[in-house]
DNA sequence: AATGAATGAGTATTCATTCAT
DNA sequence: TATGAATGAATACTCATTCAT
């Protein structure tokens, strides 16, 4: 029924206004500082419309925090796409991904500053879905990783420690730049982070 | 007067019996879920006490918080005091850090899963005394690297980003085992560690 | 009209249906406990549809209650109408009352327990509605005991006073066996009964 | 020592006043319309304070309910003491239960009005204790007809039904008297309920 | 007539901190 | 100095009722 497709459609773009609001708020100050009238008020909802769309306070934020990071990831893994040869599409996922850090500091923050609360029991459930987040998108380079070492590219090295280097050298300027943020962009550091992890990685006797 | 100086060394004493009973709490719950009435208890301190020591709940949490991550980071400075040569040298500390990772992962647990809490106030302190901590102990490999530089055995990169290169891929070792502890002690990624550093940074062409 | 008059009984027979599923709601649980959306799944009819029969929640709660307490009273004393004699009546009357606290127990242990509630405005409607069932229900009771007084049966006593005596005998067996349900019926107390009060009211002299 | 008896004294002391107060309170309202800070108010404790001798409202509640009780009961069982014989004893009984019923109308219409409020877990624990107290004078009752029965003065009836029912004259005369206050005292209808229950319960063979 | 999504007022309870003893 | 009883501010969530569709 087209009226029942209207319906849900709506009720989820109601949602992502309310996870939108919510992301600015719960990025300005902690959890426990954050009221729901405050995400009532900014999102044009009364207060006891929020709990039709999440279970409490908790489930808002926890959803807020995993969809917005799985948005994040998914759209860095979705820039490689057009890249061509391993070198090619490390150094697109590089700078993809300092790109997204460069404008969505405030977010990303919350995670480099410790801005987290422990949600009591839905705090495993977050930390389980940050994880799987995470464990996503490690194994996504690990298989851009494994077409190198195939070629003879790469040495032959345990792919998740490789995969997870990489993304480590990545985070280092990515906190670096949140912290102390400068006029020059993240994306600066591209070079270093491919020059060095290639480095590390590659094998030099070819 | 040698009476002053017993009081003194008698009230570090108990702040620091306050502050080690106070650790293994804070490991063990959020900065919300931990009552200062429990730290009184634990500590064989009446509430009241505690108030002689530390200003409210918050000093004596950033506090243990800080002083504590100054120490692991001075012992893993003082471990690479007696190795010769600038490779030995990264190699103890990496296996000095590793190994208080091994040890401390309870305290370490606090950084890594985000069970902080946003201090209102206090928290720009800590976040200060924590990235200097931080800034000391990377300045400290800076040292070590520039000695390498100068020697020619690696090469002309930024010495900051090599610094903290090296700290996040240790880092990576830290948090993957502690977030997945294995029986294997986090130390057996030393080599890989030092591995893909060296080939990062070192001057291939000598 | 004919139509009007469909109208009106089909009107009436969902008011019986929402007030018979109301009834066993109610009985299980207290007043704040039932939510209208539990009567209206029960029952069959939108939360809306509610409100086109009853003003709102305590209205509902009220009608239940009163029309459900009239309706056995006016039972109770239907029941008397092919007894022959005084004591015969009286015997009956007993009966029947305890016959139906065996089959309602549920509901009149909103009574008995004390689950109901203060419902500000209406309890003082409710209060006056359940009184006047009281009464008229004593009264009916009186006229009984006032054929016995007029053949010298009973002794001249307080009309009132005796006809509540009965009742609160009644009550006493009622309630003993609503908060004690034995397997024997409460009925089984009906000689008691009836041999104490008769023997408190009726005129030994004679 | 010492010390520790004054304290106890003390607090005993500020609890007893906090359930005076809140009998009070509860005795004009009903439960849900009871605010805890009116009763840290009108006994003059903070709000917090209510909370270290009583584990919330309801325990308040339930807990002024049962002892206030229980103490009611158990008075008019020590009026009878003074009493020689079981007819002297029993109009002592009954005037002091009556007497209790005219100072205390406020507190005993909780029950007789239904302005009590299903707690819950807590008001099974209430319905117990309120059980108990009720038993508790049941059976002294039944101590007292004991005595009457051996010497022949009363008929060889159920003991127990004999003072349940005396309970339930007692409380026809309380509860009309309640819901309808005269000038003149309930302790009038003493006689009437004395007359009745010893016509109803008496050997008239003898 | 029927629906059910949206509303928003209202309150018990916790716990860091204080300060009289 | 040490104690720990007293304080009181501060907030998520529920659900009866309404009214646009």
């Amino acid at each position: 029924m087209i009226r029942a497709e209207r319906k849900e459609r709506e009720f989820n773009a109601r949602r992502a206004e309310i996870l939108e609001k919510a992301e600015k708020i719960f990025a300005a100050k902690s959890f426990h500082d954050v009221k729901m009238a405050e995400i009532a008020n900014a999102s044009g909802f009364s207060i006891g419309s929020l709990y039709q769309f999440f279970t409490g306070k908790e489930d808002l934020y926890t959803t807020m925090v995993s969809e917005k990071l799985d948005f994040i990831f998914s759209e860095i893994r979705k820039s490689t796409e057009t890249a061509k040869g391993l070198i090619d599409m490390l150094e697109t996922l590089i700078d993809a991904h300092l790109q997204f850090v460069e404008n969505n500091s405030d977010f990303l923050l919350l995670f480099i500053k410790g801005e987290k609360v422990t949600l009591s029991e839905s705090m495993t459930e977050l930390h389980q879905r940050l994880t799987d987040s995470y464990q996503k998108h490690i194994t996504f380079i690990e298989n851009l990783l494994k077409g190198g070492m195939e070629t003879g590219l790469l040495r032959n090295l345990p792919l998740r420690d490789m995969a997870e280097s990489l993304f480590y050298l990545i985070r280092m300027a990515s906190v670096r730049w949140m912290l102390m943020p400068t006029k020059e962009s993240p994306r600066s550091k591209k070079g270093f982070i491919l020059d060095i992890f290639l480095n590390g990685v590659k094998n030099h006797d070819k």
